[in-house]
DNA sequence: ACAATAACCGAAAAAAGATTCGGTATACTA
DNA sequence: TAGTATACCGAATCTTTTTTCGGTTATTGT
């Protein structure tokens, strides 16, 4: 894992959180092994906008932090299986609200984007 | 507002919501502004691990997205004061959640933290 | 007139994070 | 035996975000 070059601060709840799930598409790895998507395969199908490298990267980082458990049967065709620990589910009714906030705000965001876009 | 070279996903809550309060101090000025802090310098000074540099480029993107307002009186030592709009009120039971959530994990993620350390 | 303070802003540089690409290993299937 | 699928890794590159730094403007206190 990355090392950093400027110090972090894990004094704030916020940050610490930020840490544990702010990757780019931790949340979203974390709903699809919550709706049953156990595979990375599986999961890389269900968020095709994040590569399968990028998916392995946090999944590694996800169970670094105790996020995530892994099963690997070590047989044809290699089957992991991930599935969320005790704190992980902990993280579910956050990532609820976290989405459904952001739902309710989607249009209003693509609006002010496209706002952007056009005063070019 | 730098432009992205990579197509953005908006159709999803999370990466909306990370969007607006993904950057890496967007919570913490909400929350100074919440607890109310209403200018950039106190602003500053209760996060000191944040370049004002920082703090005023996320003010202006909070602002952009209708997350806060503010109120310049232009007079001696120009006095702006930012507050939350209902958006960004609407951003607060979810701000706590998030940062009661990563203050119980914070002991958690520094000892693994420096396990890592320790290994090299 | 001059220092100090506040709120910016632009641009370069650095850092962090994500992506691309090519590789390994394994084992089934045709 | 060759082809396919899965999981994963390392390294280079690219993108995004943050930081650093040096402005500008305006007003008050000395």
């Amino acid at each position: 894992m990355y090392e950093k070059k400027i110090e972090e601060e894990l004094d704030c709840g916020i940050r610490v959180a930020f840490k544990i799930f702010g990757g780019k598409w931790k949340l979203c790895i974390i709903d699809a092994i919550n709706r049953g998507i156990a595979r990375p395969v599986d999961i890389h199908k269900s968020i095709p906008n994040a590569t399968l490298r990028v998916i392995e990267i946090q999944l590694a980082e996800l169970l670094f932090f105790g996020v995530v458990d892994k099963c690997s049967e070590e047989i044809y065709p290699k089957k992991s299986e991930y599935k969320l620990t005790a704190i992980g589910e902990s993280l579910l009714p956050l990532l609820n609200q976290i989405d459904t906030w952001g739902a309710k705000h989607s249009e209003f965001v693509k609006e002010r984007q496209s706002e952007l876009i056009d005063s070019e």
